[in-house]
DNA sequence: TTTTGTGATATGCTAAACTATATCAAATGA
DNA sequence: TCATTTGATATAGTTTAGCATATCACAAAA
């Protein structure tokens, strides 16, 4: 790969990095194969016209032949945008929790609980949720405890349903994220709407668990 | 091709055919063969990212990867740069004459004329020819009579050197040129400065050819 | 009318993008 | 500390870009 194409490849990997998208993540988004992804990043590959911009549209990225002459104010513009007020652990987060949510929703397709959680978690993506990661991380538990149960329970995956107990710590969630999504929206500041504390499976009556 | 490269590639068509390039001259700049570009400007190919950079180039493109949310604000910045003053068909004269002036500079190397009407052509390409497009079509004929001299008289070609009579006409033509530009540059109203009638290479004393 | 230039298409060949799949070492998360 | 995720690399196969070269029909220029 030349200097040229450096420039375009470079952008093309930092925004999936400013995006809190993994290599694997932007696989999945667009079909183009992990390990071609990383080539691709790596410089070893001239990659096509087509496969750039399917890759640059999963990042919410234009491709544009701009005169030379304007480049300098178009560079001003983009610099204008700006980056993500969202930060990068935080995108992380959720879009970790996005694509566990999508998979649960393969999996369990008539449980509403789980689409009212993936719109929350998808308006987080445009809220300023900074300060609020610890609580994003909780309410994300369940979700992934949940994802993990139907990996390794067959019985339930097969059923395409859960225990209701397991139905209701997500409605639990679902309610606990509107509060938060509502509390972003308004700004106010977060003292009053928390979610409980960690969720486990294994949690019984009586046992100490710290 | 899909529709998502038929932008760019409409874009660099466009921008070719404003430049008043044909796909010959476009090849003769990059190297890539006349039959490619063509199968490219046609949908036939999916480019690499390397060769639509070297093709942006040398129509005084560049590639840039756009936040689709800057996208119209980018649209704007484009727009607002607007096409080329100078007229497609006088480009395209401009163009041919350039092209045919490094032919004679490769055949010719040390005269010097040639790089000064090389240098006034290359200026006008910036200034507001429009209404003189006459003019430089006047100016462009002994250059392209000597380049038809040199192709089939092999002794002159062989030689490296013209008869002291082109040489004339051509220093002429350069005189004709750098008055021309310096008419343009500053807006004078053109009824003064203009070159002398039609050369022609069979003309000799005494012959009326009007 | 003739000459020249143009974009499109063809053939045949080589190199490389792209894909599927697997695996590794290192980093990160729990 | 252990489990999970990550980016990089490998192999093997398929598809296609890119190139060289030639040629065509049509348009434009002279």
């Amino acid at each position: 790969m030349t200097y040229a194409t450096q420039d375009i490849i470079d952008a093309l990997k930092s925004t999936r990095e400013a995006k809190g998208l993994s290599q694997r993540a932007l696989s999945a988004r667009t079909g183009v194969p992990q390990s071609h992804i990383s080539k691709i990043e790596s410089g070893g590959a001239d990659i096509r016209l087509s496969s750039l911009i399917e890759l640059a549209r999963a990042l919410d990225l234009e491709l544009k032949l701009v005169p030379r002459k304007a480049l300098p104010a178009v560079n001003n513009v983009v610099r204008s945008v700006g980056p993500s007020p969202v930060p990068v652990p935080a995108l992380k987060e959720l879009n970790r929790t996005l694509d566990t949510l999508k998979r649960l929703r393969t999996a369990y397709p008539d449980l509403s609980v789980l689409t009212q959680l993936q719109n929350s978690f998808r308006a987080f993506k445009n809220l300023n949720i900074g300060k609020e990661l610890e609580a994003v991380r909780e309410l994300a538990k369940p979700i992934r405890e949940i994802q993990k149960l139907t990996e390794s329970n067959r019985d339930i995956a097969k059923a395409a349903s859960l225990p209701a107990e397991q139905i209701k710590f997500l409605q639990e969630a679902a309610r606990s994220a509107q509060a938060l999504r509502n509390q972003l929206v308004h700004d106010i500041p977060q003292t009053t709407i928390l979610p409980r504390p960690a969720y486990r499976l294994d949690e019984d009556e009586g046992d100490d668990h710290g």
